[in-house]
RNA sequence: GCGCCCGUAGCUCAGCAGGAUAGAGCGUCCGCCUCCUAAGCGGAAGGUCGCGCGUUCGAAUCGCGCCGGGCGUGCCA
């Protein structure tokens, strides 16, 4: 349980208040001088019929604060706490002693499961910076389910099916030979498919064409089957570097093709249920009853859609993993589509609909333009990882020259930085991709994070002393400078709780930055090694739990953190 | 046209189940390495919170209306 879940626990107890209401009205003052976490009461005069101050006095008198607080205070309409500073630091270092890793964790998810669709590459196309923030906040938010005791499965939803292969066969057939493709890989499909775009403007025929041999994968022709899962094996083993350099892997590959048995199902069901509506030779739902436009599921020529083909995904995966969640890691342009199939779903009478969740997020664009495909315009997401790896070495060698291993270190601190850069805002903004950015190692990024980690152990390393025993005295740490990482490292917990609610990533960024801000200020200001020996092993347990709480915001975002840098 | 989202410092963004004097990073300017990693730390400058009206004891936060931008809008995914 977290500090302000602790504090709400004690004063429901005294009050007839639900800690669960009050929990997430507790805040951290503005100021210091006003308390270390603050009540307002303001939302509970009406429940109350009492005024705000009044309400207030009453907690202030009738609450018996929590070991870790020394005293409450009534200012105006607010409850301010103030944290005993001995017992506060006590408090949270053992709390981070004894959880190690899983500090900020909880037993909330009790083993239940939890899907989360991410990533979702398609087939014989290129993994570009487009897909970087799919990849990233869906593997941030495995960690952190996870962290809240969820049991998760990744769900790669590969799109491996659809004419594209078609096009992809005829100019290949074309124009390509198999010993170009095998050592281009993806490039070297991408060159098709960008070819046969071209041609095909000049000679409609290829459309045709190419319709004709994706029809013939759906009729398992044997050599249009053949070439299909070529194409499908190559990119896979090409986009695996990412996921390794990413430390990515997936539960499930479940895509497009594997559902191709199961949408039958769908429309046999909507039958059942009355749901469908014949219109123009299509078959669709009917939603302008919630002011949204038709959901289609079989068009005029009898193909199925999108929609149907992630409502059979939905119903296999509640049959095969019995989620309490699922979330699907998609940009915001789909918004309608899930809306649309969503409601679908709970039309269809399951009750478990309102589990589905799109987790939206903004749009990727180049300063030139967006990101197009089929003129071969894209940047390769391989290639950004790559250029920050090779500038992490470059300032290596300048500041670390004796490091050694610097390549592993340089994979790390690069690939940490392209990451971090994609996890540190809400999902929601649009970014407009810069290499400045992507490289900027300075202020609040993933190398800044990483290098106050190193610094830790670095502190830790030279220090030399074996264990730091359990009992300290605390009352060591009452300066300012070591109470700011406390509180820091204090608040990290629900930052985390946070993120999991709202399926925030930045919300643990945002706190790991906090505690290095407090460590890096109590590091310069304060000597740690050589001091008298109470006071160095005092500052030495700080300076552990700092490094422990870093290493698992980190691993939560989906970073490395290194010793040394 | 309609629907969803965004608009806070020069730039990028936090803050928005209303609450205490609106914060951070970058950039700019000025300081700090004979001392545990300067990928660090400190300071300065910089804001009619897009505009208006309303609700409220109190609005960056909620409602309505504008303005600006992005996305979507029946047989692509």
């Amino acid at each position: 349980m977290d500090f302000p879940q602790r504090l709400a626990e004690a004063v429901a107890a005294c009050c007839g208040l639900e800690a669960a209401v009050l929990q997430n009205m507790i805040e951290i003052p503005p100021e210091s001088n006003m308390g270390d976490f603050a009540l307002p009461c303001f939302r509970l005069a009406k429940t109350l019929r009492k005024a705000p101050p009044v309400i207030a006095a009453d907690i202030c008198q009738n609450t018996s604060l929590p070991d870790f607080v020394q005293r409450a205070e009534v200012v105006g309409g607010y409850v301010n706490f103030y944290v005993k500073p001995n017992a506060y630091a006590k408090a949270v270092i053992q709390a981070v002693r004894e959880n190690g890793e899983n500090y900020g964790g909880s037993d909330e998810g009790a083993g239940r499961n939890v899907c989360i669709d991410y990533s979702s590459i398609n087939i014989a196309k290129p993994f570009h910076i487009g897909h970087l923030s799919s990849t990233v906040i869906g593997h941030a938010l495995y960690r952190i389910y996870q962290h809240m005791g969820y049991n998760c499965v990744g769900i790669n939803h590969l799109g491996d099916w659809g004419t594209q292969f078609g096009k992809l066969i005829v100019a290949y057939k074309r124009w390509g030979n198999k010993a170009q493709v095998e050592q281009g890989s993806i490039r070297a499909l991408l060159d098709l498919y960008v070819r046969f775009h071209e041609e095909a403007e000049k000679d409609e025929y290829l459309n045709d064409e190419a319709r004709a041999w994706f029809k013939r994968i759906e009729d398992n022709d044997e050599e249009a089957l053949e070439l299909f899962e070529w194409f499908k094996s190559l990119t896979l083993k090409e986009v695996s570097r990412v996921y390794d350099m990413l430390g990515i892997a997936f539960d499930s590959y479940a895509g497009e093709s594997f559902y191709n048995d199961k949408m039958s199902r769908v429309i046999e069901e909507l039958e059942e249920k009355h749901l469908l509506k014949l219109d123009n030779g299509a078959y669709l739902v009917d939603l302008s009853e919630y002011n949204m436009p038709p959901c289609i599921v079989l068009r005029s020529d009898g193909a199925t859609l999108y929609a149907t083909r992630d409502i059979a995904a939905a119903l296999y995966r509640k049959d095969t993993y019995d989620f309490a969640k699922c979330l699907y890691v998609v940009a915001y342009q789909q918004d309608l589509h899930f809306r649309q199939w969503f409601k679908v779903v709970e039309l269809m009478g399951y009750p478990w609909a309102k589990d589905l969740v799109h987790v939206a997020f903004g749009m990727v664009s180049m300063q030139d333009g967006t990101l197009s495909t089929r003129k071969g315009k894209v940047l390769f997401l391989e290639e950004v990882l790559n250029a920050a790896v090779e500038k992490t070495l470059e300032v290596i060698t300048q500041k670390s020259p004796d490091l050694t291993d610097k390549p592993a270190v340089a994979r790390q601190v690069g690939v940490g930085a392209v990451v971090w850069n994609a996890l540190y805002n809400s999902r929601i903004k649009d970014v407009v991709f810069s290499w400045d950015k992507a490289l900027n190692f300075d202020g609040e990024t993933g190398p800044y994070v990483q290098y106050t980690h190193a610094r830790c152990c670095a502190v830790l390393r030279k220090a030399e002393v074996a264990d730091i025993p359990e009992s300290l005295n605390y009352e060591l740490l009452s300066d300012e400078n070591a109470m700011r990482v406390v509180r820091a490292m204090g608040d990290f917990p629900r930052a985390v709780r946070e993120a999991a609610e709202k399926n925030e990533p930045y919300l643990v960024s945002r706190a790991v930055v906090a505690v290095c801000q407090a460590f890096n200020k109590f590091y310069y200001e304060q000597r740690i090694i050589g001091e008298e020996e109470s006071v160095q092993t005092a500052r030495l347990a700080l300076t552990a739990a700092a490094r422990s709480v870093i290493s698992t915001g980190l691993y939560l975002v989906g970073l490395a953190a290194p010793e040394r840098m």
